[in-house]
DNA sequence: CGGCCGGTTGATCGTCGTCAAGTAAGGTGG
DNA sequence: CCACCTTACTTGACGACGATCAACCGGCCG
């Protein structure tokens, strides 16, 4: 159940067994949690954190105006909600993308990681640090590229976090997520991100049918995006 | 030289006498950066983090097309760079948009810490996540708040986070950034920042006259903006 | 079978970028 | 001290990108 949790962590560095063995005993029971559903509540106080144990969820938020912005979006192994152990309110819903597989970390266990085991505290920080380097880089691609160019990006990044945690199958790997979600990502309208997804189709670098993405030029798909991966800080090295 | 990092990280939790002398041996020299230098280059990978002990500093990337996207303000007190500690290489440069003053804490003496202190590793911590809490809200202003709206956003964050540093006088504070600046931060064009600046304006929500911004209308503004500061994090509670 | 959801396409309209020009302030050198 | 820079702000005109409205198609489910 926390293999995807371990696969995430050491993409950064070594994980003894013995932290491995405390991350266990801080994890309680695995949920199912159906499409569509929150994980996680805005403006809530949970006394834990979520654990993506398997599937897609997306941070959001909901405008007064109806409109919702998507902040994130995680993938299998990524630890969702870690932030809130300090932040304690959390600021923003987490809904499941797809049918989810969660495991819940408590609070008190990961103050108790905080206090024993500096160098698995030292990786779960990263993991949230992380967490913020995307959120940059999404920053940069909203503001200024071209929306080609910010597609071009998010399934450049997409792929390249899914092939870390062995969600991909060559140049193909899932996304269930429906255009009106993109756009939410993107921050556009669903018409004009199904305008976008035709020109990258048009120029032969992806095709995308039910769900599945598949890359057929990467080396021109990352030239159009700009797309650098050093931010994701997939190197292993002493932390 | 150290009582704004004090101050910050004050905000969040309680820090002890001993915690402060912990980082204070983890402080070297400051230094004076003149406006327009950058304090932190993109793409190396610095032994030490860097503290803004004052000024005004905008973390940015530059693009192939030579247009640049500003993803974080910083602003006296912030620990600008505390994630290169484990992040290891930086991915964004960073630069003085005022004369600033700082100080470096080396990453061996940061690695002390966590070992050593874990109530002060958690506010370090947490000071890294407010950063991203700060991220997710500037992705929502981006992608679906008015641009208007963004803006007064960007003026009511600073306005809280400037005060809690002691840095703004009344309903005025001082913003050293040139409209092309703010153009950077909203992913805008100068000549639209310009409209839209004179758009709050006329509807009497501030004054922005050299430099100095002043809110005019509190309630206003905030309305607008959709203004909700628990993002922020500026609760004294234990951590 | 009918309704709903997701994807697709066309037409029209508004926001915002680009180009251009003008003003004001500050800095430098003759 | 003035002529001449440069930089920042401002305004107008025009065009492009992307939103909105609308309609249609196909698949899935009740």
């Amino acid at each position: 159940m926390l293999e995807t949790l371990f696969l995430h962590l050491e993409r950064h560095d070594v994980v003894s067994s013995y932290e491995k063995s405390l991350l266990s005993s801080a994890m309680v029971q695995t949920r199912h949690i159906s499409t569509g559903q929150d994980l996680v509540t805005s403006g809530t106080r949970p006394p834990h954190s979520v654990l993506l144990v398997d599937g897609f969820a997306a941070r959001y938020k909901l405008l007064a105006d109806g409109s919702r912005q998507i902040s994130a979006l995680h993938v299998t192994g990524d630890f969702v909600d870690l932030h809130v152990f300090l932040l304690r309110t959390i600021d923003h819903g987490v809904m499941a993308m797809s049918p989810c597989q969660v495991a819940y970390a408590d609070h008190d266990d990961l103050k108790r990681i905080t206090e024993e085991a500096p160098h698995l505290t030292r990786l779960l920080w990263l993991s949230t640090i992380v967490d913020g380097a995307i959120h940059r880089e999404w920053l940069v691609a909203m503001g200024r590229r071209s929306k080609k160019s910010h597609l071009a990006h998010l399934i450049c990044e997409l792929f390249v976090r899914l092939r870390a945690v062995e969600r991909v199958e060559g140049w193909s790997f899932r996304l269930p997520l429906s255009q009106t979600s993109i756009a939410d990502v993107l921050g556009l309208s669903v018409v004009h991100v199904n305008r976008v997804i035709q020109g990258l189709r048009r120029e032969g670098l992806i095709t995308w049918v039910n769900q599945i993405i598949t890359i057929l030029d990467w080396d021109k798909l990352v030239e159009v995006a700009e797309f650098d991966p050093t931010y994701l800080s997939l190197r292993k090295e002493p932390r």
